[in-house]
DNA sequence: ACAAAGAGTACCTTTTTGGTACTATTTTGG
DNA sequence: CCAAAATAGTACCAAAAAGGTACTCTTTGT
């Protein structure tokens, strides 16, 4: 199943993270990846790595020596999952080739264009989220929205992992 | 990045090959998976695995001896990219953690109920598309759809991986 | 009976992922 | 000016997943 790494979910929970502490008194205050780690409960090295992603990309400023640390370049509601998503894992494609190269395929299926289509709705979902709107508590309109008719399934005997599942835990 | 798995893409490509092939004068023959493999150039075995799926979902018929094969259970028009893709890789889900243990973050994050709502619009967007719309030439319309607005990317020096890719082509 | 098909299972190899370790560099505080 | 605290960079390793192959068994039409 296509997911998203876990460094880039982690990368998402540090900013959530920052977050959340910024919009409190000390705003300006730089957090260690240290303190981070203990916050979030997550290995230091991972957290360490993830920020530095975050920082090259422009997300996050570092600071380095005694009292340094790291702090959100710019609001939280500037920050969209997808730009996140991409800085970690390169540009969103849903389709299992890369594009640049040359699709024996595509004189035969008829996948060439529907990919993008694809890949373009997806991108659009995850841009119009933010970081802003994560640290808020989830909706409950947003929770129940557009809920998706069962789907159809036409197997008949063993339907094992064709489970409707929503998939609505978020677990580490 | 979160890609479709090849095996899945296999299964994407012989429905829209069958659908094809069907919608011709002979719409009841039944094609061996090595005729099969040989239209769409892919390895025999692979397409056996995809097929052998794609009949326990039902979404193929079998048959077997001398004369068998394969043909569509149903109308192409019946059968979505999201109920293949589900049937090949299980329950549709982006976020890194599977949704039924617990999860030791969700008290830090705010990611909990969001991963939910990404996972719904993107199911909704998979199951609109069905193989019959894949075999049709896209239309001209839906490949110009919806530009996404360039990405504003907060990446000063180093941009590497974040040049703003359609991803649109797929190849094998 | 035989040959042509699918069904099932097991295995192997390569790539990706998740994680650790170590070293270098920068900066502040005493 | 030195030591401590922090980030930056690189290399490495182990486990898991993906991609692919091989082999055997069962069914069925001629």
């Amino acid at each position: 199943m296509f997911r998203v790494s876990r460094l880039t979910d982690y990368a998402l929970v540090l900013l959530c993270r920052m977050a959340d502490a910024q919009t409190g008194a000390a705003a300006a205050a730089a957090q260690s990846a240290q303190q981070l780690a203990r916050d979030v409960r997550l290995p230091l090295p991972m957290v360490s790595k993830a920020l530095k992603s975050l920082n090259r990309a422009g997300w996050v400023q570092s600071q380095r020596g005694a009292q340094g640390g790291y702090r959100l370049a710019r609001p939280a509601q500037d920050i969209s999952v997808l730009a996140v998503v991409e800085d970690m894992e390169g540009p969103l494609n849903l389709a299992p080739c890369d594009g640049d190269s040359q699709c024996t395929l595509h004189a035969h299926c008829g996948l060439r264009g529907h990919w993008a289509r694809i890949n373009r709705r997806v991108r659009r979902e995850l841009q119009g989220m933010t970081i802003a709107e994560l640290v808020e508590p989830p909706a409950l309109a947003e929770l129940a929205d557009d809920p998706l008719p069962p789907v159809a399934s036409a197997a008949r005997g063993r339907s094992d992992h064709l489970r409707i599942s929503m998939s609505t835990e978020h677990e580490h």
